[in-house]
DNA sequence: CGATATAGTGAACAACGTGTCCAGTAATAC
DNA sequence: GTATTACTGGACACGTTGTTCACTATATCG
């Protein structure tokens, strides 16, 4: 379990955390966020959980982070590393995996939220990086590597680069939602990408 | 003088807009966000202009708004067309402009927290696509399609694709700020891209 | 058992920013 | 002068944050 909140589990004295609560507080989060489409207040929370207050200032430092560990929770997706696919495949695969949840679920206006109070909030940013946008880097960082190694992806490659060109764009349309986020985004920014990654 | 906040210049019976007002508030906006690195309150604003919070409220709906307005007039920076310079060249210098603009001056900083407000208040998010954006956007749009004119680029391309894929890193980094935005970042994601965008 | 340590409660509190209201004053067109 | 609009400054209610405090609850350890 990725526990956001560390908690060492050492047996201490003194009365332990209640595991009951701390899933309450995460899952009313979670869902007055899908219901209202924005971050819920520290106070909402806690009256939707069933739980003082002071409890979520305990443990958290602010809603949005309360929000994301909930979200993270319930999506608790993991991030597949198919390496049976070709490497092209892959990537189209996961940034169309990208572009699906930021369309078609509430996610996406979520997503938003997080952004913004990432921008503000240090600790937000700093969970987002490591819980969200790390792991999907990495691992698209993977399939590249893995090109390289089987002949397909041209030697040399700055795979930072090429990861981030491929994801940066659905997230570009999301934020300023000058264009909506078509079916075909991924296919398209990976068509584009691929002549400069591919081996000639 | 591109205004924001519409303002028929019409002769109208009743006091006319005090202009000094205008600009000392713009001023003011402008002067406290470069200082404190954030977007200032509507009350530091009204005090630092030597105006009624009243009046602010009257002409902008929001601190970011008027922050927004503020900075367009401070930076004042005419998108070019250079229409000399060789396709591959004035894009990629375009890209440059933002992600120096970006690293260099505390515009970055403040275009974060404009981008943040853009997410939660409508108002911005208009103001900021209209005014920031899309100039760019369809200066870019611009050189492509003088791509296509001249033979240089594929006739058929997605020039809307093209540009957000190119303007998009610059954004992605400066938000989640988990790579440094480097001085060959346009560089290379212009060489990245260009393959698929040039005639063959 | 008692001592100690930690978790959780509920209420209160100050601080801050927002947005609106209102009575009064100022400047312009007709 | 009259109508019309701009600006002032103070007040207000509102919501959210983050902290404090006395108190209760539940665990470990000797």
């Amino acid at each position: 379990m990725n526990n956001v909140s560390s908690n060492t589990d050492t047996a201490r004295p003194g009365r332990p955390r209640s595991e009951r609560r701390r899933t309450a507080i995460l899952e009313a989060a979670a869902e007055l966020a899908l219901a209202g489409g924005s971050i819920p207040t520290m106070d909402a929370i806690a009256a939707r959980a069933g739980v003082s207050r002071t409890t979520l200032y305990k443990w958290w430092p602010s809603a949005a982070t309360v929000l994301l560990e909930g979200l993270l929770e319930h999506f608790h997706e993991s991030i597949e590393f198919d390496d049976d696919l070709p490497v092209r495949e892959a990537l189209t695969a996961q940034v169309d995996a990208l572009v699906h949840l930021l369309r078609d679920t509430s996610a996406g206006m979520l997503l938003r939220q997080l952004m913004a109070a990432s921008i503000t909030e240090r600790d937000v940013a700093a969970a987002m990086l490591e819980h969200w946008l790390e792991p999907r880097r990495l691992a698209a960082i993977h399939h590249l590597e893995r090109g390289i190694a089987t002949g397909v992806v041209r030697p040399g490659t700055d795979t930072g680069l090429v990861t981030d060109t491929l994801f940066a764009p659905a997230y570009y349309r999301l934020i300023w939602g000058h264009t909506e986020l078509g079916d075909d985004l991924a296919e398209q920014v990976c068509a584009l990408v691929w002549p400069s990654v591919a081996t000639p």
